[in-house]
DNA sequence: TATTGTTATACTCTATAACTATA
DNA sequence: TATAGTTATAGAGTATAACAATA
């Protein structure tokens, strides 16, 4: 730290403000760019949506089912929205709404045999286009990356309890 | 690399894969929430979307103004979606389409100085906005993100091209 | 003919709010 | 009353394609 220049503290501070914003531009262009990448695919191969595909991978890990309202919450979008979605994967045959015993009000979501097929299929394809997009960074780098994830999201650092134990 | 267990290739790989993909998902989430803070907060204290306040910060660059079709280029949108836009900011008077001699058919697009006035003041809400909602990184942290980033946008690094030197 | 920009249209995602049925 | 879900509506962003004016 004492290698550093002293600099007025007002022009310091514009520097790193502009590091941020620089290092922001570039965050939001590589994830929209490999994530517009993704949309596009999706959309050519499979004929589906992000958020459509999204629902399913929320149900794929819940093979109990969801109800409308929980898809709300992890999806964070209101219900109306849901509703659209379930209604054409319904439509579709991907995805069916059963009777929640206890509570004529609700259902459970699921995916149907057909459904969980073709999102078998589709998350193979995805997920071989993301580890594609990131091959860019060696599986060290990929590491480094997720940890500074961790700690943006966290607010925290894992590695930062492990030193302070 | 000698340390890592052998495993069966096809076992490494699903791992890995899986690893990418977790990456993937913490990448966007991240990158998302922050911009739905931005977007939200540009539209309350600002009254603006984010489309227009990326116009706008692409004019704000190129004093001489832009024609439509190089906004179109810049923000990647085809072009009806860049006459809508710039009807809206026209309509309140922060830019303004100015006859372009040698070909009347286009025009340059540039800030009035009232929209250079209003950017100018969003830019700095949202440059501290950047600035906090990055702040959980350090400084060191923050350059060693924007490093990997380099490298996964350009698919190789500035250091391995100093390391081979 | 090719290019610049506009218009018309359609689709998806999103939110809000009023509504129905059930708890 | 409160909750689960639906419906209706509106607004933003996006793309495509036909169009007008100009090069």
């Amino acid at each position: 730290m004492n290698s550093e220049p002293m600099l007025d503290l007002e022009v310091r501070a514009h520097a790193e403000h502009h590091a941020s914003l620089r290092l922001w531009l570039r965050l939001l262009s590589c994830t929209t760019r490999i994530e517009d990448t993704i949309r596009q695919r999706l959309r050519e191969q499979f004929g589906i949506t992000l958020p459509r595909f999204d629902l399913m991978a929320q149900l794929e890990r819940q093979p109990e089912g969801l109800t409308m309202g929980e898809l709300s919450k992890r999806m964070m979008v209101t219900g109306g929205n849901i509703t659209a979605i379930v209604d054409q994967l319904e439509g579709e045959a991907l995805v069916q709404r059963q009777a929640l015993p206890g509570d004529r009000r609700a259902y459970r979501v699921c995916l149907t045999a057909a459904g969980r097929s073709a999102f078998d299929r589709m998350a193979r394809s995805h997920e071989a286009w993301v580890v594609e997009l990131l091959s860019p960074l060696s599986e060290r780098q990929q590491q480094q990356l997720h940890q500074l994830l961790s700690i943006l999201k966290n607010g925290n650092s894992p590695l930062k309890s492990q030193e302070a134990s």
